[in-house]
DNA sequence: ACACTGCCCTGAAGGC
DNA sequence: TGCCTTCAGGGCAGTG
């Protein structure tokens, strides 16, 4: 289940292996996998082939490639190879002609200067991810578009997706301007990548277990200190899983290398349904929220409402 | 305009 | 043993 430490994983063992190298074939072995690129599969073969990588970016669970521009290369990108790894998606560097992986949906062939003949190989077993050929365009702040790409741009796919909290153009301030308007449960806002991004169901689970936030408090009702207490927390969770290499349970997340993280080891809440909780030894509760799991500490994250919300 | 539900998909795991 | 159901859940179209 890739959210950004994973993806962010996978951006930085990718930039080295495809910043300077051409796309020198493309194939698309599952129309699935372009599910959000439009036109035919043929198309995007043809557009991609002969590009040249400028380089990797990634804002939230979003990454790209930028392309340089055909002709003036000096000029600014103008077009990308979006992807989103979706449930199970993984993006991965083989020596070329490698065989084929299983579930292998896309194959970019590249020539690097120094690297020489690589295939970087898409693969996808329930084909929630995709990739995507799609326009950059100008950021409304002016900051760069992601992490790993210095330009004012992002893909417009990406362009109504928040900033993620370690992108340092993000504002602490929109958040919690955001949270303050919103009836909405905690961990629901958590998970709307238009508020903040990156952050998917195991690290809201494990924000909001170190912030000791019960994931069903409205987000309104949450103190000012409770939401800088809670943005602290997603960053440090986010850091640390990054640290180690991102989380895995099931083999389908794994880096470019096909190597899986060791984050797991370190959850406090998620996927621990009746084990102590490390903080005060009562059993993690499970309970199904928005057609997922929500993991928390019934002791540690009592739902605590403000008194202009108890009064009513 | 916003809040929320349902759907897409495959393979592993559990129940009977 | 084997079939069937359930579960995993990101993002977005569609509904209210």
């Amino acid at each position: 289940m890739p959210e950004l430490p994973e993806v962010e994983v996978v951006r930085s063992g990718l930039a080295p292996a495809v910043t300077g190298a051409m796309i020198a074939g493309v194939t698309v072995l599952d129309e699935r996998a372009l599910t959000r690129h439009p036109g035919p599969a043929a198309g995007f073969e043809a557009r991609l082939t002969g590009r040249t990588v400028q380089a990797a970016g990634r804002r939230g669970k979003f990454l790209w490639l930028a392309l340089e521009p055909e002709g003036d290369t000096s000029a600014p990108a103008t077009e990308a190879v979006v992807g989103h790894l979706g449930m199970s998606g993984q993006l991965l560097l083989r020596p070329a002609g490698a065989a084929p992986e299983r579930h292998e949906r896309i194959r970019l062939d590249i020539h690097h200067p120094v690297h020489g003949e690589l295939a970087i190989v898409f693969a996808d077993q329930r084909t929630f991810g995709s990739l995507a050929i799609d326009e950059l365009i100008p950021t409304p702040d002016a900051a760069p578009g992601g992490h790993g790409w210095g330009e004012a741009s992002v893909p417009r796919q990406v362009s109504h997706i928040a900033r993620d909290p370690l992108d340092p153009a993000f504002s602490d301030t929109r958040l919690r301007s955001l949270l303050a308007r919103k009836d909405s449960a905690i961990k629901r806002v958590l998970l709307d990548q238009t508020v903040v991004s990156g952050v998917g169901n195991i690290y809201a689970d494990e924000a909001l277990w170190a912030a000791r936030i019960h994931p069903e408090t409205p987000a309104k009702a949450l103190s000012t200190r409770a939401v800088n207490r809670l943005l602290a927390e997603i960053r440090a969770v986010l850091e640390k899983a990054l640290a180690e290499g991102g989380t895995s349970f099931d083999a389908q997340y794994v880096n470019v290398n096909g190597q899986a993280g060791y984050f797991a080891h370190s959850l406090n809440a998620y996927g621990r349904t009746g084990q102590p909780c490390p903080r005060c030894g009562r059993p993690i509760v499970r309970v199904s929220f928005m057609n997922r799991s929500s993991h928390y500490c019934p002791r540690c994250q009592r739902m605590r409402m403000p008194r202009p919300l108890r009064a009513a």
